[in-house]
DNA sequence: AGTTGTCTGATGGTCTGACCAATAGAAGTT
DNA sequence: AACTTCTATTGGTCAGACCATCAGACAACT
């Protein structure tokens, strides 16, 4: 990381201990500090729009590729949203900023099937926890609907398969929204559909042993659902860890009788 | 956030209900996705050099506009670090991706902060007790050396204020790595460092004030540390637990006292 | 009056070709 | 062996062009 400070062999002694790489910052960069500045001072305030492109190049003094560079990369963490025709604006959610980036720091670690499991355990019991003590009536009553649903699609399920996985989804989503924090639900969003595509492909076996894991799954979710109702908090706890905990089960079967990928 | 749906009141039954705004992704969130991906999947590894942007270019088949703003914005994250001459290169270490993310910590709102600190004791508390659990000898001395950078930080304190914030931090990533879940670590990472920066924003007060705050703060580092040495994971979950909701009672009454944005 | 089609100007998205400054590595020099 | 010089490559920047898209204005139609 130090390599390019000189080598401290050609000093007697060191003198240039406290040198630092001169700050070769790109243009784009300069560019994002100034724009960050500008929405962390509440100068911009999210749904403002920016001057177009080519007058900021003007203003800033800089060629649009730079530019261009600076405001495309705060698109890409949420903090701007650019719409072809309109403009560019601040976006207007900066939980979307959070989300992308807990995305891409879950992603670029490795990650086992095991460690998603475990956080997911961790982050849904409290979840359940919470949920039963802030879910509002709104949220209450689009956790049974999705019951409802998720009751359909077990009496179709020849129809699609994947009809349930994407209703169960739904409804930890539905439950981790009612806890009021945004972090968490989109936490959870991202766990759970890392683990969604592993558990399609793991989660297999014969037409009645998915039916009955399908029911299975119902009535935790049922219970689940009441806990929430009757504002149990710590039964909606045990009812959340028990269904979590049942269905890794289920995995870890199936993480046993496939193939083991070579461990390096 | 649905205002392009068509008003409804032209349709007397919803038919319009699940029409979804079509995805238009731009060529560099494509690239974005690509290049993410092969680092998910460990074909790109730390250190790596991607060929050269003339050479993705025609890989890609994209021109060097869109090819070069994907890069930017994988740079801007610390995903990549690119260096004139040399080439690009996989940045060697997730701390690269961590530091980036102390800067932004400052768009955050009180309420997303809020949220911040609630998913942070819910994790860090679970964190602990596997902690207790699973933490090896190399962990656990390594924590103790955190624990004396931290003593002398504190002793030092007029040096720099932020020596001890940055102490803090790696103590509980040291906390975190001992459960030996790599999700875990960098979720936790992650939000820490979101927070870092409007920590110390919050959190101001006269010398004696800090002095006190962060001889608590060591003390009960001290505590979890100890309980963590015993493999009591209960003891190592109550004491987190207590560190971190003292932790968030100065920040809140820090976001109280701060003042606050015009209510609209 | 209300709906639909069309034109227009502005905007973000993309491409091309060019030049610059920094770098590594080879070649030459001492 | 150590130093200097040259050269090809690389990321960084720029200007100009074209495209698809969108909002708004206006005309045409029902």
């Amino acid at each position: 990381m130090a390599d390019r400070l000189p080598d401290s062999s050609t000093l007697h002694i060191d003198s240039m201990a406290e040198v630092r790489p001169v700050s070769r910052e790109s243009l784009s960069d300069k560019i994002i500090e100034q724009i960050t500045d500008l929405i962390a001072r509440d100068v911009l305030k999210p749904g403002d729009r920016l001057p177009s492109e080519r007058d900021l190049c003007k203003r800033f003094g800089v060629g649009r590729t730079s530019l261009r560079e600076a405001l495309r990369s705060l698109s890409v963490m949420g903090i701007l949203d650019g719409r072809v025709g309109e403009g560019t604006f601040v976006s207007s959610d900066r939980s979307r900023h959070l989300d992308r980036m807990l995305s891409w720091g879950i992603l670029l670690g490795p990650k086992t099937a095991q460690d998603l499991m475990e956080t997911r355990l961790m982050l849904e019991t409290r979840t359940a926890e919470l949920a039963a003590k802030r879910a509002t009536d709104v949220d209450l009553s689009e956790i049974d609907q999705s019951l409802e649903r998720l009751q359909a699609t077990i009496d179709a399920l020849d129809d699609s398969r994947d009809g349930f996985l994407e209703e169960d989804l739904r409804f930890h989503l539905l439950v981790a929204r009612a806890t009021q924090n945004t972090i968490l639900h989109s936490l959870l969003g991202t766990t759970r559909s890392y683990l969604q595509e592993w558990i399609r492909k793991s989660l297999a076996g014969t037409a009645s042993e998915i039916l009955a894991r399908a029911r299975l799954s119902l009535t935790q979710h049922q219970t689940i659902a009441a806990a929430l109702h009757t504002r149990d908090s710590g039964a909606a706890r045990a009812a959340m860890s028990a269904h979590i905990l049942s269905s890794a089960h289920d995995l870890q079967a199936g993480i046993q009788g496939s193939a083991k990928p070579a461990p390096k």
